[in-house]
DNA sequence: ATGGTAGCCTTGCTA
């Protein structure tokens, strides 16, 4: 059994202590971080030794920056999304761990819609969908973590209408996000909970937390090797409620032994 | 009520 999950921590100095209080009460395995918000160099790499974790970083100063914590260290890593040579973001990691191999996405934000920001966006989930696309033709257990920055539906936001024109709801970005689904992915966790307004996220302003007006944007996405075996996915609200927090919450799922038959 | 919060190494930008 693998326990996957993924946390948008903003800020992995600030969040430290929380990060640390989770990996010992939840215990995953391998665990996505997003919004580092530090240079390689800069992060706790030796903390997390301490901790029993390696760490597969890319850093970058103030903004994005992602890394990969696992029990066992990974190899085959890959430090940027292909397609994109001048792309200065530290946005995705990928890593390889057995015969599981795992990413950690950052997908841009995109808001204002009316901004580069946004063609930034749907230009980096093309590219994400070309490399989904390379990488399901290796017909291995593959996740795909992190914080996708899109509510995939209405049910997925709090309030739909006012967020319509928003970038993480905007019909251009939910059909993106589609498309990467259509290749073949299973989002981990709709597997095990159908229910509406399960969120990750939450602002920190206007008490959106103390109301549950939250997003479902960070997604655990299942190649159809690791979908077949998936025992288990949830959001683990907790985290969010702590002193300091982020406004994400960790989403995990769990990943079986290989079967030993044909399905 | 055009606000509100958080983090960065900042005095605005990003989310």
């Amino acid at each position: 059994m693998t326990k996957v999950a993924t946390w948008n921590v903003n800020s992995i100095k600030v969040r430290m202590p929380l990060v640390t209080a989770w990996l010992e009460e939840s215990k995953p395995d391998i665990l996505c971080l997003q919004e580092i918000k530090c240079l390689a160099e800069d992060f706790p790499t030796l903390e997390f030794r301490g901790l029993g974790y390696h760490a597969a970083v890319v850093g970058q100063r103030t903004y994005n920056g992602v890394a990969i914590l696992s029990r066992e260290p990974g190899d085959a890593v890959i430090t940027a999304l292909p397609g994109n040579g001048e792309d200065p973001q530290a946005r995705y990691v990928e890593a390889r761990f057995g015969d599981l191999t795992v990413a950690s996405i950052y997908l841009p934000n995109g808001n204002p819609v009316a901004s580069e920001k946004y063609p930034y966006k749907l230009a980096w989930m093309t590219r994400l969908r070309a490399h989904a696309k390379a990488l399901l033709a290796r017909e291995t257990a593959f996740v795909l973590a992190g914080d996708y920055n899109v509510a995939p539906t209405d049910d997925d936001v709090y309030d739909p209408v006012g967020w319509r024109e928003d970038a993480l709801c905007r019909l251009e970005s939910r059909s993106q996000y589609r498309a990467l689904l259509h290749l073949g992915f299973t989002d981990a966790f709709r597997l095990f909970d159908a229910a509406p307004h399960r969120y990750s996220f939450w602002d920190y302003q206007a008490g959106r937390w103390n109301r549950d007006e939250g997003l479902r944007i960070d997604h655990l996405l299942l190649s159809p090797q690791a979908a077949d075996r998936v025992e288990a996915a949830g959001i683990d609200k907790t985290p969010r409620s702590w002193e300091k927090a982020s406004d994400h919450t960790p989403v995990w799922c769990e990943i079986g032994a290989p079967r030993g038959v044909k399905l």
